[in-house]
Parts: structure tokens; sequence; C-alpha cells
RNA sequence: GCGCCCGUAGCUCAGCAGGAUAGAGCGUUCGCCUCCUAAGCGAAAGGCCACGCGUUCGAAUCGCGUCGGGCGUGCCA
């Protein structure tokens, strides 16, 4: 497991180090400081399980050739109290190394042992973080932005979970603010057409257009009927926002559940607008000399505080902009409620926001650095290789809710989860459904399974998996074998690092590599063989592949069936 | 115009706190089940890592520039 991974470049790196100082005392090195080297893991393990490049990166410190000095590290380096058995120089001047036996048979047990909770670590030091993500406005269907941005934000904020942070999943109802106007307004020219004809009202250029407000107009004038044709307009509008609005939030809500996307907190914009805590950040970028009226309208002097022009807090006619309710948004994340960190997914369109929104939060005296933004670009559908075209505006696009009627779940959040956020990426349609080698998904749980059928196979023939000594895990000593624990091994580091850089990705990857190296194991070693210790070895080392496949994919929220 | 992201095999993409012969999947060609799931494995073919210059022992990776693509630049969100 990773501790042993650590351990055992900590213990490398401080042979290194006193081989040096030895060498430099037997003469063999000049008395210079020795530069700072890395550790790292060669791409090709014939050049060992560990590579340091410490003799090139002192080479010019010395004044010797990078082979030279090498030669002289590798005459006095003692690897005795390490899990290395052996060394070499190699190349220009690297030094490999070779981990021993006992090394791969102590991954296993370590990996048994801590059981579920094997990839976990304390990285984040439970530092309280916000994950906030989709926030779809309610005013229409969700789109296959939301799709990405779902599957990348939950398993995100799992990846974080497991890396120690004290993880926290927020749904941002824009529930407030011009869009529903424009929801208001659009449902109230279909409710009137309902009843007046289509030629009797026009539906603006820029209001919504799709076939859900039509639809959610008449199931509003199926059950009153015209009693509110002519009522007053804005006591109309209320009460068709007042109808249709929860009812938009109720199937997000359900929609993201089926996701498998638990939120712990939807929190609605209007409480902002409601509670007076935008009232108040208002009231303070006043006080802070941020602000100037101009036009009417109360701006934000952006370009003070490293913004490419002045935004609009209160428009003209009194409304506050969306940026003055994320200000406020952000304000009660970071401050109100105290998390230590927000992390916002958004869609790719929204980057120039993103300076903006950190300059503000200086400004008002909230390290921006809090804040950090996952920007997502936009996903091409594609079936059979042709271009699925999605327009939101037409509302013929593909859903959500149409995304997860037509692919299995598990499909939708690996797949998502294939390219890492920053990438424009291809989904095929027609691939998530196919239940072949072809589909990434199926790869994986295809190993799960085929381990678990193993099993019982043994089973069936009276073999039971048991503890296995040291001893006998030495045996696991092929090439497959090894590079199998190894990948193992480095689960707990694949995770800390997908936290650190926000990219879940990093973990489908883990996995799909951790089935492909089991599948090549599979096809060189047998596990039922004849001889009772390896073949209990083998059976403990599947065991160990079998666990860590489905604690992989339960953290992204993916089953592990048994049998396919 | 200015700002951000991107350019790696025919296609979709990894690799990018600089390291040894640049990887994987798909597609193509050829192999492997009397044996634990062939939803699997192996092999072959396929590349001026967009281009140029620079930094250095060493660059797909870092810097500058050019070209090509995406996005942004609303009293929209």
């Amino acid at each position: 497991m990773s501790k042993l991974v650590k351990d055992a470049e900590q213990q490398l790196r401080s042979s290194v180090i006193s081989a040096v100082s030895k060498a430099i005392a037997a003469g063999d090195l000049p008395a210079m400081p020795l530069c700072e080297f890395n550790i790292e893991v060669p791409a090709d393990r014939t050049n060992g399980d560990f590579s340091a490049n410490a003799a090139m990166a002192s080479a010019r410190s010395f004044k010797l050739a990078p082979r030279k000095i090498a030669e002289a590290i590798y005459n006095n380096i003692f690897l005795g109290d390490t899990y290395f058995e052996r060394c070499e120089v190699a190349g220009p001047g690297f030094l490999n190394f070779f981990l021993s036996d006992e090394y791969y048979a102590n991954i296993l047990k370590d990996i048994r042992s801590l059981g579920d909770d094997y990839g976990k670590s304390n990285f984040g030091k439970g530092k309280r973080v916000m994950i906030e993500f989709v926030s779809a406005n309610p005013t229409g269907p969700m789109h296959m932005g939301n799709a990405r941005g779902g599957a990348l934000g939950d398993c995100l904020a799992s990846v974080m979970d497991y890396a120690g942070f004290d993880v926290s999943r927020e749904f941002y109802i824009n529930d407030a603010g011009n869009q529903i106007d424009k929801f208001a307004l659009s449902l109230d020219v279909r409710y009137l057409q309902h009843f007046l004809g289509e030629d009797a009202v026009e539906l603006p250029e820029d209001s919504y257009h799709g076939e859900d407000i039509t639809t959610r107009a008449n199931e509003f004038a199926e059950i009153y009927g015209d009693k509110f044709v002519n009522a007053d307009e804005s006591e109309r509008r209320k009460a068709l926002v007042d109808f249709a609005l929860p009812k938009n939030i109720e199937n997000m809500q359900s929609t993201m559940l089926k996701y498998r996307i638990e939120y712990d907190k939807w929190f609605n914009e209007s409480l902002l607008h409601n509670n007076g805590e935008l009232a108040e950040t208002l009231e303070l970028m006043k006080e802070r000399g941020l602000t100037y009226e101009s036009d009417g309208a109360l701006w934000y002097k952006s370009t003070e505080h490293g913004g490419e022009k002045d935004e609009v807090l209160v428009r003209a006619n009194g409304n506050p902009t969306y940026f003055a309710a994320d200000i406020a948004y952000h304000r009660n994340k970071l401050s109100v409620r105290g998390f230590d960190k927000s992390i916002d997914i958004w869609g790719a369109d929204h980057h120039g926001h993103v300076s903006r929104m950190k300059g503000v939060l200086d400004a008002i005296g909230i390290d921006g650095s809090r804040l950090d933004v996952v920007l997502m670009q936009l996903v091409r559908l594609t079936r059979g290789g042709e271009v699925v075209r999605m327009s939101k505006r037409t509302g013929k696009a593909i859903t959500l809710v149409d995304l997860l009627e037509e692919i299995p779940i598990d499909a939708a959040r690996f797949i998502f989860n294939m390219r890492e956020a920053g990438s424009q990426m291809e989904f095929d349609l027609d691939l998530a459904v196919e239940q072949s080698s072809q589909n990434p998904v199926y790869y994986c749980q295809y190993a799960h399974a085929r381990i678990c059928s193993i099993v019982k196979k043994l089973k069936a023939g009276g073999i039971e998996p048991r503890e296995c000594s040291i001893e006998e895990l030495k045996l696991l000593n092929t090439p497959e074998e090894r590079e199998l624990i190894l990948h193992l091994s480095s689960l707990t580091d694949e995770i800390i690092s997908a936290a650190k850089n926000y990219d879940p990705a990093k973990i489908t990857r883990y996995v799909i590599e951790l089935a492909t190296l089991f599948h090549k194991f599979y096809n060189a070693c047998r596990v039922s063989v004849e001889d009772e210790p390896l073949m209990q070895a083998r059976l403990y080392l599947c065991i160990c592949v079998r666990d860590t496949i489905k604690n992989v994919l339960s953290m992204l929220k993916i089953t592990a069936p048994e049998s396919m």
C-alpha cells in the first residue's frame, strides 16, 4: 500500500544520501553537497521498480561524469534494511533499484487488513470542502452538460472524501432573479395561448421556447381552468411559478437521485434575497468603496480588482444581477457557513467569470483562493459516429432524463469520468449501451465477475481461501503478478493525486488499468493449480484485486456484479 | 482586437512538478478456449508529440513566437 511505497521511497532516498557521504569520506567523490534529485517509477520496468537520477543531477556540482558518480554511489550503497534487494547503474547514470519479494508480499497483507479502508488517507486533514455542481436552472430540463457535471462533481466528491477531506455536496437552485421572470413570462404566454389560441399572444424571442413550458402551462390550465386568464398579470404569473417551479425542482431532485447523486444540501438562491444576506453583501461592498452608481444602476469597480471591466450589481430596474447573488452565495459558503474551500464545477463557457469572482471575494475580505473552479468542456454526443445535435432552445435536445433512460447509470457515470474536465469529450451513445469489451465499464466489471467466478468454482471444489504467510505470498513472482501487485499498491497515491488535481478521471483510468493487468494475469497464470501454497497465494491476490475493484467502483457509485 | 482553453497513431484520448526506445483503447491484419467466464489475451502495422526559436547534460513536458480549432468579452446566467 501507499504507506509502504512511501517508506520504500524514503528508504531509498536516505540510502542514496548516506552512500554519497560514504563515497565522499572514502575519497571516491569530491566533498560537495549533493544536489536535489528525483526518485521515480520508470516507465519500463526492466529499468527497475524505482529509479534515482542523483548522479545526473549532481554532475555539474561534482564536476564528474554522471556515470562515474553513479558508480561511486553504487559501490557505497547499503540496502540491507530496505525493501530493495539490488541496485544497478544504467543508461546515462540512472541508479535503478529492484524491490524484494518481501515488499510484494507485504503489500497484499496490507490491502487485506485494511479492507474497505484501503485507498483512504488523511491527505485532506479533515478540511471542510464544499463541492457545488450541476446547479442547473430550474426553468427547464437538464442537459448533457449537467450530465457530465453531475458525474464529475459527485465522483470528485467521493475521491476527496477518500483523500481525507470533509466533503459536502451542494446544488444551488437559481430560483430567483431574471430567469425566473422569464420563466414566469413564458409560462404566462403558454397559459394564455392555451385558452386564447396561439395567435392571441406572442412568445418573445428571448424567452423559453421548450415544450416543457407548454406542458407545465397545460397542467396548470387543467387544474385551475381559465380563471387566471382575466386575472391581474402579476398574480397570474406568481400562481404559475408557484405551481411550476416546485415541480421542476422535484424533477431535478429525483433525476439526480436516479443518477445516484445525493446532495447534502439544495440551496435556494431566493434564501439570500429573503434573509437579507444579499442586501448585507451589497452594503458591505458599498462600505468598502467597491461600488458606484451610474445610469441608475449600481456598479462594482471590477477593473480596480483585476477585472476587465466593471460589472452591474443592481440593475436600473432595481433587480440584483446573478453576479450580485453569486457574491452573496460565496460569502455564505466561505464566511457564513465557514467552509475552508468551495470547489465549483462550471461549464467552460463561464470561464470569464472565474477571475472576477475570485477578485471580488478578495475585495470583500475573503481570500479568493479559497474558491477553486473546475471548468468543464462541453460534451459532443454521437451515435454511430454521427454527431447528435443538442439545442436547448428548440426543446428537442437530448436531456439528462433522456440520457439516463437510454443508457445504464453505470456507463454514464463511468464514461463521463474518463476524460479530465478540461478536455472536450465525445460521448458515444451506441458504445455506452453496448455490452462488449469496447465499453470500458463492462471491461472493469468483467474482471470483478471473473474473480468472483474463480472463487465460486474453487469453493465448489472444496477449496476455501485461507490466510497466507509472507513466504507463500512470495511465490507470486511472475512478471504479470508483480505488475498487478505494484499497481494495487499505488491506489492511495492515485486517489491523492486525483484529489489534488480535482481529476476523478485518474481513478477511472486506474481501475481500467487494474482490470487490464488482471486479465493479463488471468491469461498467464492459472489459479487452480496442483501446488496448494501457490494456488492459495494466487487466490489471495485475486481477492485483493476483486476487493479493490469493488472498492473503487463503489467509490464512483458504480456496481460491481458478481456474474455477467 | 483582447482574454482563457486546446493541438500527441486513421479515430477517441493518456503521458506534461523535464529523464532512458512517446503509451492505451477503437479500427485494420494475424494468432490463442479438450483448461478457473473469449464481455478475455498475444502479435503485427500505424508518429517530424501542429510549426519555429530558446532554456539544459536532456523537452511531448518549461519560456517566447507563428499557424489552426473551441469559448468568452450582456443592466443573460
